[in-house]
DNA sequence: ACTTAATATATCGGCCTGATACTATTGGAA
DNA sequence: TTCCAATAGTATCAGGCCGATATATTAAGT
């Protein structure tokens, strides 16, 4: 999905910014399955609303920088319909981690070892920050997205938690380990 | 990961052409988590031969096209460690499918059920290609890589056959957001 | 006092995708 | 048997996108 179509599926949710829209898809339900950066966002923003897809307002802010709200027309919601009509391509999983793990030859088994241990904390706070956004009154897609996001993750970490000697490395887990709960809590 | 640390990396494994590391990412344990088009793949190779991280040997063949086979050079090899010891960022999963269903208010029930019943036959279909790559002889790093994304697979298959009546009733209205719930959308 | 984080918009080099071009063989369907 | 699709190969290019960077003010932490 371009940044178009994913910029004009969050306006349908309702007004925004461009900063607002980059936070949405840093840290909101929409960051366990999309990405979009400013170079990307702005020249999008600017576009759609040259094609009249979307309007902006202005709204001057005496302690912040100015901010522009942009907001879907109809011919906006009519455009999104049309691109949602057609098959969504298929989910792109894309892991620099795991090719380390398999190009692992050159790597030594302690590095391995410490590869794996951070992912699993790194899977634990992706987790905790998911839950949190389930805490919240949301709606029955964001609900289902931000589950199924957790299923996931939480896939991959018992994946990891099992096989975490995988690689025939010496044990030396307990400051790592250590580290792990901590980031459980 | 950029595409040049993914050949180097491949070809770290075995020599290839550039059509079987195209191949290697698009069908084999590479399938997963990586990926990379012959506009990058062939680029890559023509720069890292110019730089001596690999050489270069043109097989012609009389029933099949010429084939140009690279191999890793041991500057090559000793770039890839220097490359692979940096933190591996993080994992980035895009899904149209998810962001279709956050932006389904443009779309109707019936859609949604179709989309998510298609997503499901999908799931089986890659995690039943993962099985297959499983029966073959492989390193443990291979085998853990392709193990963990079977796992993946399967949770989100589990997920979506437990919900896939999730989207019933219908959905409320658009508003402007307010900025203390941006987070949870 | 000092420095980092947050708010906010914007540009740019360079990497990468998806489409396209070209050629030749093999296997299966009609 | 004839024809089409898939396979085997290398290669380029327009356009999309990321990551870094610039700019400027305020809040908050050390």
């Amino acid at each position: 999905m371009d940044v178009r179509t994913l910029c004009l599926g969050i306006l349908s949710l309702g007004d925004a910014t461009g900063y607002e829209i980059k936070k949405m898809v840093a840290e909101g339900s929409f960051s366990f399955f999309s990405e979009a950066s400013y170079g990307s966002i702005y020249p999008a923003l600017t576009k759609l609303t040259d094609e009249g897809l979307v309007t902006c307002r202005a709204l001057v802010q005496e302690k912040r920088p100015d901010k522009k709200i942009y907001s879907l027309t109809p011919a906006g919601r009519e455009e999104l319909t049309q691109l949602l009509a057609r098959d969504p391509g298929p989910d792109r999983n894309r892991s620099e981690f795991l090719a380390a793990l398999l190009f692992a030859e050159a790597v030594s088994p302690q590095r391995v070892q410490e590869l794996i241990d951070d992912r699993i904390d790194q899977h634990r706070s992706k987790i905790a920050a998911l839950e949190t956004l389930l805490d919240e009154d949301m709606s029955t897609a964001s609900r289902f997205v931000v589950e199924y996001g957790i299923a996931v993750q939480r896939a991959a970490l018992d994946y990891l938690s099992e096989h975490r000697n995988a690689f025939g490395a010496g044990n030396e887990p307990a400051k790592r380990l250590e580290t792990s709960r901590q980031a459980a809590l």
